[in-house]
DNA sequence: ATAATATTTAGATATTTGTCTAAATATATA
DNA sequence: TATATATTTAGACAAATATCTAAATATTAT
């Protein structure tokens, strides 16, 4: 819950997962559609994967990103505590 | 949107809107919950009011804060955009 | 084996964040 | 008016965060 709210409290990792919508992609790619260094973007990477944000293949030299949306799930849950409070 | 997920990067400020969950409350009593300073507390509050997750209304030298939903449809909409994905 | 490519790790640094105490402001009461 | 109560503001400080460059690791190709 702390590492997911944690992910999400970044723009470039919320855009990273909004990419990741319209199919898996190599680290290097990624990095290539921000205004940023590989390194800042392979932290940032890694603390959606620390979130279960994301999931990470390696294949050959290339490492491949894909959204994983089962932890999606247990947040939903959580909002829908509130949209169901009375106010 | 920024400013929602700040918000919630939070667990103090997540139990909060937890506990608001069962009413308003006054600054002092939701501060009289935690283990931390009323200032501290002040300044929860206050992100919380700019992701404006709650509302502030003076009442005499009482601030009573409530759960403000409107905000969670926008979040909602993020979020399922994600439920949407086919992996 | 050497060189090139892809990615991560390590270390440094400036900024942001969460917390505190002390002081300020606002309201109520004696 | 003076005092007590409720809350916020101001300023300080340690810890966390986002970013960078340089170096390390792993894989592929010559």
């Amino acid at each position: 819950m702390n590492l997911f709210f944690k992910a999400l409290n970044d723009p470039t990792r919320r855009a990273i997962l909004e990419m990741l919508k319209n199919g898996d992609m190599a680290a290097g790619d990624i990095a290539d559609c921000f205004n940023m260094s590989k390194p800042s973007i392979s932290h940032h990477l890694d603390l959606l994967k620390q979130a279960d944000l994301v999931i990470a293949i390696k294949q050959g030299q290339f490492v491949f990103y894909s959204l994983n949306m089962t932890v999606m799930d247990e947040i939903f849950a959580w909002f829908v505590q509130f949209k169901n409070h009375e106010s």
